[in-house]
RNA sequence: GCCCCUAUCGUCUAGAGGCCUAGGACACAUCCCUUUCACGGAUGCGACACGGGUUCGAAUCCCGUUAGGGGUACCA
């Protein structure tokens, strides 16, 4: 069987995470079965769709990897195909004109919530007689169309996700709009339900991978399929992404779409490795895979049936093992824009001075916006030194130590890591001093934090560029 | 309300009737490495929702209860 497989979100927000993995799965479902990948962008809702959005989505994707093989399509420029569907089923007495306004159908679904009943139209105008229908139209009511839905009716699949899944039509809410009718009485624009099958069924779609929450709307699918002659696509329904607390997630859980997490700083590679492990996973259990490993065995029977919470700290956990893996030129290219943002500005330091401040800072990347903060004290003259954070310099020995370290400073204009070392190591040896009673001073002296980056190298690094030997002096003279 | 889906450590999961004294990862705790933090390494803590069946035997199959999630549009 060609696979055919395609992602359909709607612009009516960013890129989201679910949306995101719906895609991921798709793709590597296509990648694995050699098939096709196909976006197609459902714009039907005019009044909530919007072009920043379309773009969001297409970056997010490319951002993440996620290629696919045919379109963007937009359902906005395939009305003519809508149009002459919607025809065909009303020629064929499949659907029909419903007069019904807002007002009515409320007043139906109040009645029935006072009733205990599940709201529902109750296909009052599926057989209007010619006289009913002048008669509304004289009134100026704009009608819609509706798909009539035999009832009682099972509708069954077999889902790749759930197996068997089985619906009574009765629970589908009554006859389905599929289509809105335009002042000139002339077919408008498709809704959801319909415009989906209509395009599936055109673009030869083999796979319909979605999230759990379209589940209803597969019956009503399968429905369409029928009327319209064609056998249904196979369906597969992964569950949904939950919050910490295992609701659906939203705004409120901190981020939702993808450009939030790369605006964070999480790396491409690391969040769709965790978005895959949100569901599914390896059968040699491995926990760091790329794109292309996952679809080497990516298949349905391996995704889990209930919903995923999200947990951020397997997410840091997995975003951390990506950055270290990177080689440090490319760690480099990916943090520039993150320097940026803060307002820092590498290019006047040497590339390899530049390196070794990404060699230094990696341990202590969770995110790759922690840079910035991380690496603070490298991008300022002098740190905040106050009389409480350089007690610890005001024994006579560790004076001592540092005016003797200071001194060599003085004599090297540029020191490695290593020099650094060796210099450290021959001052507390001249000086007897122990080497725990020295360390700690001297980088408060250097920084004034007792806690940061491996203080050899800092040292090195700060020396390099001429911000260790007055500090060291300034340290000391405000004492 | 009604319909559908789901149910293994706090979280993500492995587990397709005996391999389970239930395995791994994250988190957490302790120790080691490092005279800092982080990284890394080791150890530990920790779960089959409950009740009935079926079976010689059930985390695995069936039913019910409970709980969670989703849906219930002239949104997608």
């Amino acid at each position: 069987m060609t696979v055919r497989v395609r992602l359909a979100p709607s612009p009516t927000g960013n890129l989201h995470i679910g949306t995101a993995r719906t895609a991921l799965f798709n793709w590597l479902y296509a990648r694995r079965h050699g098939g096709t990948f196909i976006l197609r962008v459902e714009d039907t809702d005019r009044e909530r769709s919007r072009d920043e959005y379309t773009q969001n989505i297409l970056d997010g994707l490319a951002w993440l990897g996620i290629t696919y093989d045919e379109g963007p399509f937009f359902q906005t420029q395939r009305r003519d195909r809508y149009t002459e569907t919607v025809h065909d089923l009303l020629e064929r007495g499949l659907a029909y004109y419903c007069y019904c306004t807002e007002t009515e159908l409320e007043e139906l679904r109040a009645s029935q919530k006072v009733q205990k009943l599940a709201p529902r139209y109750d296909n009052r105008h599926r057989h209007l007689t010619v006289e009913q229908r002048q008669s509304f139209e004289a009134e100026g009511r704009r009608p819609v169309i509706r798909f009539k839905i035999a009832e009682p009716r099972e509708i069954r699949w077999h889902d790749l996700v759930r197996d068997d899944v089985v619906w009574n039509s009765r629970d589908l809410g009554g006859d389905m709009v599929i289509a809105r009718v335009e002042e000139s009485g002339a077919i408008g624009l498709p809704l959801y339900n319909f415009a989906v099958v209509v395009d599936d069924i055109d673009m030869g779609i083999s796979h319909v991978i979605r999230g759990e929450d379209h589940i209803a709307n597969t019956a009503k699918q399968i429905l369409l399929y029928e009327a319209l002659g064609v056998t249904p696509p196979l369906f597969a329904h992964p569950p949904l992404i939950l919050n910490p607390q295992g609701a659906k997630i939203s705004k409120r859980d901190g981020a939702t779409s993808v450009s939030e997490f790369r605006a964070m700083g999480y790396l491409p590679e690391a969040f769709n490795n965790y978005m895959i492990l949100l569901g599914w996973s390896p059968s040699n259990g491995q926990e760091l895979f790329s794109l292309s490993e996952a679809a080497e065995q990516f298949d349905f029977d391996r995704v889990n049936a209930a919903g995923a919470r999200f947990d951020w700290d397997k997410l840091n956990w997995l975003n951390g093992q990506y950055i270290r893996s990177l080689p440090l030129t490319e760690l480099g290219d990916r943090l520039k824009p993150f320097w940026q943002n803060a307002g820092i500005d590498l290019t006047p330091y040497p590339e390899s001075w530049q390196q070794e401040l990404t060699a230094l800072i990696a341990p202590s990347l969770t995110v790759l916006a922690d840079a910035p903060k991380v690496a603070a004290t490298f991008f300022v003259d002098f740190p905040d030194y106050t009389p409480e954070i350089l007690e610890p310099l005001r024994s006579e020995v560790v004076q001592t130590a540092l005016r003797a370290l200071l001194d060599e400073l003085n004599r090297r204009e540029s020191l490695t890591a290593a020099e650094v070392n060796e210099l450290v190591q021959a001052q507390i040896t001249a000086q007897k001093v122990k080497k725990g009673a020295v360390m700690k001073p001297l980088r408060l002296a250097l920084t004034a934090e007792s806690h940061g980056t491996e203080l050899m190298p800092t040292l090195a690094l700060l020396h390099q560029r001429q911000l260790a030997v007055p500090r060291l002096e300034k340290a000391l003279s405000s004492l």
